[in-house]
RNA sequence: GGGAGAAUUCCCGAGCGGCCAAAGGGGGCAGACUGUAAAUCUGUUGUCAACGACUUCGGUGGUUCGAAUCCACCUUCUCCCA
């Protein structure tokens, strides 16, 4: 099976400009193709990893990725799928999530020479000036087109500043400066990219007269519709210092009924054949597809070793109670007259946020100690009571083992 | 440039000068049920030294015994006219 035919078989593929010649383009390695990626946070998240995976695939079929950090479009803001205006970064912040995207992504994407390249946006956007890149592309771009593209009009509604629209206009300038560098043919991106990847190629080809491509990759979403990888707290981040191994493996293992193969296929490198033979399952057995993907995800983005912590201490945990949780320390001072209240060892760990709380879930009957249901919220535990470490639990999947240090 | 209106807790959205830590919904958390799923039901959802106290209703001042509520100015946003 060829590349492109397994994407599509994968179900990663959304929208193309042209399927045969991008298949042409794609299966016989001749690819030039880029994805953008904005730095508005400090690590990657779950829905970069999808874009980086696909990188992974092709390259891997002899195609040359481009990874573009967009340090320059971040001082403008995507408004693709948003219904509010992002607040506005400063260059800082910026030039310091650059940085940390290109460290995360060094692990996944082998670049170098005749290898994949990255580059920043910023080395050619700030640069620009105003009066020229008008006379340049301005007459490229037609108001009455850009309106009707779809994430437009849903600003349209709420507002949408003068600042926010010229982001398709720089994503298109990406696009042909891409090209012109580095023969650049084809541009992936989300599926709410479309649009704005539409207009690099229409730009290409009014300026160069040349044809390019476009590609866009399914939006990671459950089987209600919401975009996956997002918890309350915000992204399933790839830094395991945002997003603990253990969250991550998580994450994955929690996953709705409806929404595990699709993701086992999207996300893993596992083989179709091996794939397609899990379609049949259903009911409790779809337990063991959730920790396959789980265990997989958590080794592409954490390695194996971190894969196998997370694994053992999720069965330890949920089958027999075991002791492989993740340390939390408490130290002298968190004890009064020799003893620490079950509030104060809650907060410490991190289990809950404050003390209210952390007394709401005791008094909810939320709480155990070492497997014993805490109901008083005055109990206090003296360092001989936790000796090698004690196991705090808060509802059925939040634990720490509290140690003295 | 002129005019009208809006800003409330995680989100949406109610809120007569005292009975407002602020209705209702969503979301979250916990419990029951389960398969670490979904659905459903129950409780809960500002903070703390907790039958009480403290800090919150865009910002800064003011009126008042008392302000989310009234006044002034500022900021941001929306709408109408140009």
């Amino acid at each position: 099976m060829q590349i492109y035919e397994e994407l599509k078989a994968r179900g990663l593929i959304a929208q193309v400009t042209n399927e045969e010649e991008v298949r042409e383009l794609v299966n016989n390695g001749k690819a030039v193709f880029y994805i953008g990626f904005d730095p508005t946070a400090d690590s990657l998240h779950v829905g970069h990893f999808m874009a980086l995976c696909l990188m992974k695939r092709l390259q891997m079929a002899g195609n040359k990725p481009i990874a573009l950090i967009g340090g320059g479009t971040a001082h403008i803001g995507d408004p693709s799928g948003r219904t509010d205006m992002r607040s506005m970064m400063t260059t800082e912040t910026i030039n310091h999530n650059c940085e940390c995207f290109k460290k995360q992504m060094e692990r996944f994407i082998e670049f170098g020479e005749d290898k994949a390249i990255m580059v920043n946006n910023a080395d050619w956007l700030l640069d620009l000036n105003y009066v020229e890149l008008l006379r340049e592309v301005g007459a490229c771009f037609s108001v009455n087109n850009m309106l009707r593209a779809e994430c437009y009009k849903q600003r349209m509604e709420k507002g949408l500043s003068f600042l926010e629209f010229n982001y398709m206009i720089m994503q298109s300038y990406d696009f042909l400066e891409l090209y012109r560098r580095f023969g650049c043919n084809l541009q992936f991106g989300g599926d709410d990219q479309w649009s704005n990847m539409l207009g690099g190629r229409e730009l290409i080809r009014r300026k160069l007269d040349k044809e390019s491509h476009a590609m866009t990759i399914t939006l990671l979403l459950n089987s209600e519709g919401k975009k996956m990888g997002k918890t309350v707290g915000g992204a399933v981040w790839l830094d395991p210092n945002k997003t603990s191994p253990y969250d991550f493996y998580q994450y994955w293992r929690n996953v709705g009924d409806a929404d595990v193969l699709k993701c086992i296929r999207m996300l893993t490198f596992l083989p179709l054949e091996e794939i397609d033979k899990m379609d049949s399952w259903e009911g409790a057995q779809l337990n063991t597809a959730k920790e396959i993907l789980a265990f997989e995800l958590t080794k592409l983005v954490h390695g194996e070793e971190e894969a196998n912590k997370a694994q053992s201490a999720a069965r330890a945990l949920f089958s027999d109670g075991g002791s492989d949780a993740p340390e939390a320390p408490v130290s002298d001072e968190d004890f009064t007259d020799g003893a620490i209240d079950i509030l104060t060892m809650l907060v410490k760990s991190g289990l809950v946020a404050s003390r209210s709380e952390a007394r709401r879930a005791v008094e909810q009957g939320g709480v155990t100690v070492d497997n014993e249901k805490v109901t008083d919220i005055k109990k206090a535990f003296t360092k001989d009571d936790i000796g090698e470490g004690i196991l705090l639990k808060r509802g059925k999947k939040n634990f720490k083992k509290i140690v003295v240090e």
